[in-house]
DNA sequence: CCTACCGATCGGTAGG
DNA sequence: CCTACCGATCGGTAGG
């Protein structure tokens, strides 16, 4: 039904996906994976060279539309550094619930991934994160941020937006871009009331 | 060496923790692990039962230490609401950088529990989550903090704090006491500056 | 896409 | 703690 109009190959990432979340990369067979497309394990064969580049596709896509997102939302030069780095969080969080479970996939199960597609993967990732460091060293260096570790402040950045595939449900009382607001609000602005 | 006070079951349990870090669950088998402790694979069973024992034990006593450091920072009525909350979290990271690997298995790697143990671990992960929120749901009851819905707010605060084992390395440049500090700082005051 | 199968490896056990 | 082994299951392939 929902999976009609997918090329069978698109079938097998999508339902593989599901189940590499649920189940961990390494405790999925090939055989659930058949099970679950109603196909037998060596069909899948004709489709995929192997299990490994299923997970390979699913981490390299992902971390593309990571890229595009926070180019498209920080290529203005002309906005307040606070505003880009709103704009990259509200980014962030669109790629994680478009599709939760690619995300989870991405976020835990690229340590699978063999060389030397391991190592690559980890520098796009570092790549990334440099993008958000250096929003938040310009903000700190213009005095628009408080920063005073910016390394530190991206990382913990990250880390709380990227738990979010572990408790977001689509369909939920939160639309996605309601999520982002909160989330980019309650970083930027912290937990504790302010005087003015 | 570094393990020659402890008794041979210890040992599998440090061991095994640190491979189900690095390699997960499901991928570190029984074989590497006895490799690790310079054993055959079969000698194992003499001190455990399976290898789900292990994850098991790694888990909830991971829970058990979050659960008393929360109480023993929380314990303390007189004090201010976000005095009690920054004493939280420092407790919370004191427990994941005592022992980063076993904190990224008790993170991660709890989904491989069988029932019922796998539905018990997530009854203790909830509860200590209402612990976090309850003190949100308190301090904006008494507007010494800014958190118009609590839920939301404790499951960003953890996240940000639950990230920090796939990066922390001991012996760093940052001892965890500064960790600590400089969490519940951005976490509480955000990253904008403010005007006071 | 299926049937039938491969070599390898898995968690775990018996007997010593 | 080791040797020797179990039944099951793994990812993947050949041939149709």
């Amino acid at each position: 039904m929902e999976t009609a109009l997918l090329s069978r190959k698109d079938q097998i990432d999508h339902t593989a996906t599901v189940l590499f979340r649920a189940r961990g990369f390494a405790a999925t067979s090939m055989r659930e994976l058949a099970t679950a497309l109603g196909i037998e394990a060596g069909s899948i064969y004709s489709h995929i060279r192997s299990k490994e580049e299923i997970l390979h596709r699913i981490c390299f896509r992902l971390a593309d539309q990571f890229f595009a997102g926070f180019e498209d939302a920080t290529q203005n030069n002309t906005l307040p550094i606070a505003d880009s780095l709103r704009r990259a969080i509200e980014s962030h969080v669109q790629v994680l619930t478009a599709d939760v479970a690619a995300s989870a996939v991405f976020l835990h199960e690229w340590r699978h991934l063999s060389e030397p597609a391991r190592t690559e993967f980890l520098a796009l990732r570092e790549q990334y994160e440099a993008g958000f460091r250096q929003l938040l060293i310009n903000g700190a260096e213009t005095g628009t941020l408080y920063a005073p570790d910016p390394a530190f402040a991206s990382l913990t950045l990250l880390a709380s937006l990227n738990w979010l595939p572990t408790w977001y449900a689509p369909g939920g009382k939160l639309a996605p871009a309601d999520i982002a607001h909160r989330l980019a609000n309650q970083l930027l602005f912290g937990l504790e009331v302010r005087e003015n």
